[in-house]
DNA sequence: TGCGGTCATCTGGTCCGACCAGTTTCGTTA
DNA sequence: TAACGAAACTGGTCGGACCAGATGACCGCA
């Protein structure tokens, strides 16, 4: 692990973290009108500006929904959350995410980098074909001395390189948005493939941008896509 | 509009949205170090409580990178920017959208909508088509009354109210995340195309959907989106 | 002259208690 | 009974005090 001996808790995390495992566990309901800042801080034996800062966290996550001079009321986050909800969801549940949850995620990923992948097939200079490769023995190396977590972030980064250099900006900044879920989704994806075949895929990509192949490049991670959801159908 | 008597602007929103408007114009360059916390709370006169917050803030929008206990520098935020990064470009630059931005927007609308249109035309009930027929009555109905931002609120809500029938509640969390660049774009489609096209518009989704033609519902939102593109490189 | 260690100074991070301005509630008054 | 208004809430803002890690200049030793 990366972040074993993570800096000293404070106040406000916990507070954060009991709150989002108490209205994720449904101890509140969306709607429910939750106690006063006032409140949760004389219980908690702190300042009010913690849990002010807090609430501010949290309603940036979906989960809460603050009333201005009113209260603090239970969002219900899934009509009206966001992506950072679910990174909530994902943080708190782990590996045990609903099949649904993921082949949500993924038709979005298939959506994001399929149009990544076609453009950069079109548009593709040899340098990127070289930092694409280059990127790839990176993996290879690394792979020995780092953790599963940090080799998940080196696969996310590979992707994202696709949307970088596929001049789609707008394609980059998703996939960042999705960060934290990605990186849930390839911790689950080595697991269950091994890191050998999950690198020959990256060549099989590069490949096919190389030959300015769009639509294999797109097919390649369709067919991936739908190969690990039958995996997961079947196994489940 | 809804909120025109907007509540008086704080310091901690003066700092930011000065910030965005130095980050953005280019004042700082990516990678620059930003003067420390205490010389600003200096000069605008203020706590450095309130500098701290807004710079948490601006680091959620991926626009500046905090490093604890050394310095806060511009972050490079194209590449490592997420959708708040592009919330606050529109935001910033209102409806001057590059048209590279706007196809990204609509390569991932057409995704995420696209998707949700062909399951809710799986698993649709009646009331699902009497929900959405009730919406957009509401929508012509109140159209006399309400500005063009509520307008384009309530556009947002009914391709919302696709996901959220859908059964996919993925969807519904990224098409939330989505609010504030969609509204923008609602805005200008419109502006564009007058509300009586984009309300028959919604009325040929339900009938899509009320007959259960997937493929149907998804060529008619894809056709519409191309459309849009084609007036936009003209008119430019 | 060059290296290594030490310590003052700088950074961001946390927290508190006071204050502000709307909202809600409830008792008083017409 | 209905309208009013004050008091008791609510969340939001703010400045100053303190903490701990990073930094870098400075001093002493080899």
């Amino acid at each position: 692990m990366n972040r074993i001996e993570k800096h000293t808790v404070t106040n406000r995390e916990k507070f954060i973290n009991a709150m989002i495992r108490d209205i994720l566990s449904g101890r509140w309901n969306p709607g429910d009108k939750l106690p006063s800042q006032r409140e949760f801080a004389e219980k908690m034996g702190i300042g009010k500006t913690v849990i002010q800062s807090g609430f501010e966290h949290l309603a940036a996550m979906g989960l809460v929904e603050i009333k201005p001079k009113s209260g603090i009321y239970v969002a219900d986050y899934m009509k009206t959350g966001n992506i950072e909800t679910l990174n909530a969801i994902v943080q708190l549940n782990g590996s045990e995410l609903g099949r649904e949850v993921i082949v949500g995620i993924l038709d979005l990923r298939l959506a994001i980098e399929g149009t990544a992948l076609r453009a950069l097939s079109l548009c593709r200079t040899s340098e990127d074909v070289l930092r694409l490769r280059s990127l790839t023995e990176d993996i290879r190396e690394c792979s020995v001395d780092v953790g599963l977590e940090e080799l998940a972030e080196r696969f996310f980064l590979w992707h994202r390189e696709i949307c970088i250099l596929s001049g789609k900006p707008i394609l980059t900044l998703f996939m960042n948005t999705m960060h934290d879920v990605s990186i849930a989704f390839w911790v689950r994806y080595l697991g269950m493939y091994g890191l050998d075949f999950a690198v020959d895929r990256l060549d099989r990509f590069i490949d096919f941008i190389e030959a300015r192949d769009g639509n294999g490049a797109y097919d390649l991670l369709a067919a991936g896509i739908a190969d690990y959801l039958d995996r997961l159908e079947n196994q489940a």
